[in-house]
DNA sequence: AGCACGCCGACT
DNA sequence: GTCGGCGTGCTC
């Protein structure tokens, strides 16, 4: 008899262990990476089949049968069998989490599940049918006054309520589901051109030679020197030996511009994944890249999932980019991931970025990876000049505006030549808090630890962790007084400021609030490209992969932003930051250059940033780690708990510190540092959030990594979320 | 996650 | 008594 092991696909569970499963003679047996159905309990689920023996262990009450095969594809490769162990092991995950990154979501569930939402409306004689409802039946009376109030319960909302609750007012008759239909959208129209490969500099032509058929390599180039051109011929030359490729862009920069790039070189062979699609078109491109119409993956980290057989190679641009490590769910690191399915494919990996990650070009000296480098501009002008200007000198000089006299200059300046400007400032909103100078009264939300940052444009306070918006204060509602003090300027603010100082000049602001809708990205920048002289304000967004031939002049309002959270890589942020603010200016034949404005001009970042001096700021940086003991000398763990209940969650924490503890006990030399605390913002969307955090020598890291995921386990209850981050890109 | 089982408080 | 809320434990 051939045994089945399959992981069931129940969200977020448990039940994360093999199943055993009997495969029924008329069933083919090589089922390993199917989708099946399997009895489980009183239910039918799907699961995936992951292995297959001849015997099983399990004989309680004897192996149940596969029910069916669902779809015909194998759709999970053995290599991602083999992925999602290694992340299970290595993360801490779930193995269905892990499967879970590997299918389109649209391929799970029951025909259509997921093109529908779920909804709760009150059925129309609902008053008849109350007359059924317990009277002490209190949720169920809960439901009911929300919907009388409410109308409905969005799909979003129905896990705020009692499922039993809602499955037994809809058993009664007082509430009917409503499904309703959320459309795929069109496919984006672009056009499908033939752009020819472009004639290498020689210093691109080395590069693209150096790339080696397997191993790590860094494409170190400045901003400007064309690497996304490097990157495509290598593409080229995988495909043409018949092999596949991956290509992993951070989300901020998968613009329309960049995509067209690929889709006009490239044509119907590359397909693109990212999160603007909708789950049709998402479904789309994974099934031609899955059934080998397409051989090339674009899109943000989870492209890195990709259905390709045969690899030929795998490129991170921006490697130092942050949104490569995934802050949820399944928390993992896309190099990591890209390491193994380089290693299983025996094919290279390639990472590009002007300002490569501390821990990255460590490696290189490691010689780990094996460094590129493309030292100049493609265009050969020189990089802008950076100017650093003394914020506290200007309010010495009388002076107390956003801008420095410097800047205004500049801008004038800019301006006369009919060019444009960009001013870059990493906050968006009007100002950051509200506060009474009276009785110090900062208005904050109600379901998270944070203080609310003022919008002008919408007039309300609105949380940035949760989205939650709340009225604007005109008055303190403490103690009456009308003395508000604001908190630092955000783009908003910006903006506001900059109308008032030239009121003749076109002003753009690009952030997360003027980009919600859909192509809002390609209208704001059309717009801003089509007038000159024109100014574009923005957050980071503006930062990446825009090419503006007429942009003359960057200005970096508030450089310092990044250096207030004491966070040990906070440097190599702002460095990575300002150079590549600054590369947006002199992209054609006019000289760039960039206004940096900043408190504390003399910090060691501004200097080496100015000069372009990536190596000068490495090796002090390297030399600060070393000395410091942080990674990558070291490995950083948090630990986090979090849940609705307060003291469940501590004291969770605390069971789980104690463990930790006895593993401390037991390794001393591996502890630099450990500490259980609440965390810096102790509350977002009514959980409350609990952390430990350590950090541990190399040496037989792994080994203690392994203990503490089982102190976690230790630790583990229902109504409390545990997970473990390595190095986290921040610990608030 | 679901679904059953079983304990416990409130009401015909 | 008995109905339903709610905590616990199991699913090959």
């Amino acid at each position: 008899m051939m045994i089945a092991e399959v992981i069931v696909e129940v969200a977020n569970s448990e039940v994360d262990k093999v199943f055993d499963y009997s495969i029924p003679n008329s069933m083919s047996k090589n089922l390993i990476g199917y989708r099946v159905l399997v009895p489980f309990g009183k239910r039918k689920i799907e699961g995936y089949v992951v292995g297959l023996k001849e015997t099983s262990n399990y004989d309680k009450n004897g192996i149940k049968e596969i029910i069916s095969v669902l779809g015909n594809e194998q759709v999970i490769l053995p290599e991602m069998i083999n992925l999602a162990s290694f992340m299970k092991e290595k993360y801490h995950l779930k193995m269905v989490d892990c499967l879970r990154l590997f299918i389109p979501s649209q391929m799970r569930g029951e025909k259509d599940k997921h093109i529908y939402k779920k909804e709760y409306v009150l059925s129309e004689d609902y008053l008849e049918k109350l007359k059924y409802v317990n009277k002490n039946a209190k949720k169920q009376l809960e439901i009911v006054i929300y919907l009388q109030e409410k109308a409905i319960i969005e799909s979003n909302k129905v896990k705020n309520f009692s499922a039993s609750a809602l499955k037994n007012l809809e058993k009664l008759g007082v509430i009917t589901q409503k499904l309703s239909v959320s459309l795929r959208k069109p496919m984006e129209n672009v056009l499908v051109g033939n752009s020819k490969p472009h004639v290498l500099t020689e210093i691109q032509k080395k590069a693209l030679n150096d790339v080696g058929e397997n191993g790590v390599y860094l494409l170190h180039g400045v901003t400007g020197s064309g690497k996304t051109e490097v990157y495509m011929q290598i593409i080229s030359r995988e495909i043409n030996k018949g092999k596949t490729a991956i290509m992993l862009v951070p989300e901020i920069s998968l613009t329309p511009q960049v995509l067209r790039i690929f889709k006009e070189r490239f044509g119907e062979t590359v397909a693109i994944i990212h999160s603007g699609l909708s789950l049709g078109e998402r479904y789309d491109e994974w099934f031609r890249l899955f059934n080998g119409e397409a051989k090339i993956a674009i899109g943000a980290r989870s492209a890195i999932f990709a259905p390709l057989k045969n690899l030929g190679v795998v490129i991170i641009d921006e490697e130092h980019d942050g949104s490569y490590i995934s802050e949820s769910n399944p928390r993992y690191n896309t190099f990591e991931v890209a390491k193994f399915r380089a290693n299983y494919n025996d094919c290279s990996l390639v990472l590009g970025s002007a300002t490569p990650s501390i821990e990255t070009y460590y490696k290189v000296e490691t010689g780990e990876i094996k460094l590129i480098e493309l030292p100049t501009r493609i265009n050969g002008k020189q990089l802008p000049k950076i100017e650093i200007i003394d914020m506290l000198g200007e309010i010495r000089a009388g002076n107390s505006t956003l801008f420095s006299r410097r800047l205004i200059s500049k801008l004038e300046e800019c301006f006369a030549k009919n060019k444009q400007a960009i001013l870059f400032l990493n906050r968006r909103g009007y100002t950051s808090f509200m506060m009474c100078r009276e009785c110090g009264y900062v208005a904050k939300c109600s379901d998270c630890d944070v203080s609310l940052v003022y919008h002008k444009t919408e007039n309300r306070l609105i949380c940035h962790y949760c989205g939650k918006k709340f009225k604007a204060l005109t008055k303190c509602p403490d103690c009456g007084s009308s003395h508000i003090k604001e908190g630092a300027v955000g783009t908003e603010n910006v903006v506001y400021q900059l109308e008032k100082l030239f009121p003749n000049i076109p002003i753009y602001r690009m952030d997360n609030d003027t980009t919600k809708t859909k192509n809002a990205h390609q209208k704001i920048l059309n717009a801003f490209s089509n007038s000159k002289p024109a100014v574009l304000v923005g957050t980071q967004m503006i930062a990446k992969g825009h090419d503006f031939p007429d942009v003359t002049l960057v200005g970096i309002i508030d450089a310092d932003q990044n250096l207030y959270q004491s966070h040990y890589k906070s440097p190599e942020r702002t460095f990575a930051l300002i150079t590549q603010v600054s590369g947006r200016a002199g992209r054609s034949e006019f000289e760039g250059e960039v206004v940096l404005q900043t408190y504390s001009p003399k910090k060691y970042v501004y200097n080496f940033a100015a000069n372009y001096d990536y190596k000068g700021f490495y090796k002090r940086e390297i030399n600060l780690r070393k000395a410091t003991k942080f990674p990558p000398f070291s490995t950083i763990l948090r630990v986090m708990f979090s849940g609705e209940n307060e003291e469940i969650v501590k004291q969770q924490t605390k069971v789980c510190f104690d463990e930790i503890l006895l593993i401390k006990k037991q390794n001393p030399n591996s502890f630099i540092y450990l500490d259980a605390t609440k965390s810096p913002i102790s509350r977002i969307k009514q959980k409350f959030r609990c952390q430990i955090v350590m950090r541990l020598n190399n040496e037989n890291v792994e080994n203690i990594i392994e203990l503490v995921y089982n102190a976690c386990d230790k630790a583990r209850k229902k109504s409390v979320l545990c997970f473990v981050e390595i190095n986290p890109s921040s610990i608030s």
